[in-house]
DNA sequence: GTTAGCAGTCAATGGGCGAGAGTGCTAGCA
DNA sequence: TGCTAGCACTCTCGCCCATTGACTGCTAAC
């Protein structure tokens, strides 16, 4: 394996991976002699091909079938096809354009960019897609304020450097002063100004004891609320085109697709899964061992601004996937979303979106 | 069929439809002659599914084979039970209580009731169910305040009768007054106080045209606010255990099987499928043509608080299901959440729920 | 090192056959 | 008139088997 192959080995290594793209059928010696090699004959192909499987790069299903790929071989493919630097060949530039053109549609409209994504990435490869937004939590309090209301309500304001983050109605008791209001939101000003959510567990209340005594609910109303925010902002997958997988003949029978559909259904697994290689630019997984997933292949693509990874888009599918057209167009995806990421501050609104 | 049928062809048919439920398999003459008729033949009771048979009742898939239950068995079926008033004998009381104890510990922990009871009757039933909340814009605003904070910014605070509606962080010219401020909130509660979400269309600004001046902005805000409110808050619907129906033999081609998980999936469809029967206490549809589905059936349960359908509970799962359980459970549900929302006034918080 | 040719292997297909399940019909009985 | 026993008929399902076709691996010759 780690010795180099001769060049013939790796053009009918190459010629049998795209084959098996294209046709799913096991792979036969005349099917690559008669398409990629006719200057021999099949006679010396069969040769090289018994040497591949030597190799472990092939296999055969049955003594008279034709090759399939093994791992090696898709590795192979995809180094080959990333190295040569094709992807200028997987997406014309209408392409390329066209789906630029749809996820900005999409964009406006729905605001979310993962799903917008997603959706498109699904669409336009035909696999099942899935984008993961990477939640930091380095937000800091600026301001905590405390409005009341009409009757005997009030609410708690939480601003960060990020955006406004949360806030709630709270009942005091009716015979509440204007003052013990103000109090309160200069109290709660001094304990939360200046902190940051990433050290929500290490908020050190004991300094500031003395002055609590009156105020403990509503000091434990706005750390819940900080708390149910973090607890409710973990990573967030979207998954698009789930069912698409289930087009493909390597899911054909129901156990499988279920299966499937149960390992991508799990949110909480798949960002698991994924997190190995979050800063990865683009990963290729293979195999079951290799992403948690049964005759599948995954690719991902980070996307970043600066040098901080805020997400992963990618596409799972088949291990027979067109990764020419995948790789190109999750490199498309990665560039765009990065691009528009660093172009607009992100603010943190709590629940609706700000269109 | 308007006929009334025998007391023995009632018999027989509802021993039919019971052996097809719990076995899948066509029923033969001498199965519900041991089984349920043991005091006359099985020519007698073949003869007596010749004339169900003629009527529409059942059918046998060939010659043959046992009979199998059509529609119109299933729709006597079902009401044969539930007009038996047997779901006292569908649910034990451990199970009943069983069930009310594990959607409290739920509720507490998650606190969207919609999911908490979709997954319990799920898991209960082990079919696909989901649950609907209809959601009302019968909502009066109380209060619009306007709040300033820290820099140029300031936030819109909606209060309503059922709770607070949206906050989104706005930029003021950095060189407003707070006497502006004052102003743009007492305009803004003239003009939302009192009015209804409803009638949001309906607003009519002219009047009071002469004042905008200068706050035209602010009240854009406040309108786009509620408009995307009512606007994403469309009917939710929450979907549990999809693929346990892909457990069954009626679903087991890969084809049927995402054919009905692509209807499902498709919440907006599912919303309006049921959106029929939203008043119906309990409605059960059977077959394609009566619920979108193939080879399906769906058991809805409406819940209510005072006249106001509120949302719907229900189960979609083979035609040949375990309708006595299913009932039962949708039953105790619908009144267990009936009863939690009419106890709790509902808060619309934005965002988060607030536990 | 390459090729042509040939024998061997295996999956897939389809026909034929027997077993099993269940019905419909008919004749006889209460 | 309604019920029953018995029997012939029908249809599915699983099984075996032979045939076909698609490849390969090997070998001998170039």
């Amino acid at each position: 394996m780690s010795k180099e192959l001769s060049e013939r080995k790796k053009k009918i290594l190459h010629a049998l991976v795209d084959l098996y793209i294209t046709t799913g059928q096991p792979v036969s010696s005349s099917d690559i002699q008669s398409k990629y090699l006719p200057e021999v004959s099949s006679a010396t192909v069969r040769s090289e091909l018994s040497a591949l499987e030597a190799l472990g790069y092939i296999e055969q299903p049955h003594t008279s079938a034709g090759r399939v790929p093994l791992k090696e071989a898709y590795k192979f493919y995809v180094d080959s096809i990333s190295a040569s630097g094709s992807e200028a060949t997987a997406l014309t530039d209408q392409e390329t354009a066209f789906i630029r053109d749809r996820f900005f549609k999409r964009l406006e409209h729905i605001e979310d960019m993962s799903k917008a994504a997603a959706k498109i990435i699904s669409d336009a490869t035909n696999y099942t897609s899935f984008c993961i937004e990477r939640s930091s939590m380095d937000i800091e309090i600026e301001e905590v304020k405390l409005v009341p209301l009409k009757g005997s309500k009030a609410v708690v304001l939480i601003v960060t450097d990020k955006g406004m983050l949360a806030n709630k109605a709270i009942d005091l008791s009716p015979d509440v002063k204007e003052e013990y209001v103000e109090t309160a939101s200069s109290l709660l000003n001094k304990i939360f100004q200046g902190r940051n959510l990433m050290d929500l567990e290490n908020f050190d209340l004991s300094e500031i004891d003395v002055e609590i005594q009156g105020f403990k609910d509503i000091l434990d109303e706005v750390l819940k609320i900080l708390r149910i925010y973090v607890s409710s902002h973990s990573d967030t997958v979207v998954v698009e085109g789930a069912l698409k997988m289930l087009d493909y003949p390597e899911y054909s029978s129901v156990e499988d697709a279920k299966t499937f559909l149960s390992v991508i259904e799990d949110r909480e697994n798949m960002a698991q899964i994924l997190s190995d290689d979050g800063s990865i630019e683009l990963s290729v997984r293979i195999g079951k061992e290799d992403n948690g997933v049964d005759k599948c292949a995954i690719v991902t693509a980070a996307y970043k601004v600066g040098d901080e990874v805020v997400g992963q888009a990618g596409v799972i599918g088949p291990e027979r996937m067109d990764y020419k057209k995948v790789i190109g167009v999750l490199e498309l995806m990665k560039n765009t979303m990065s691009a528009v990421i660093d172009g607009s501050t992100k603010h943190i609104t709590d629940g609706h979106s700000e269109d």
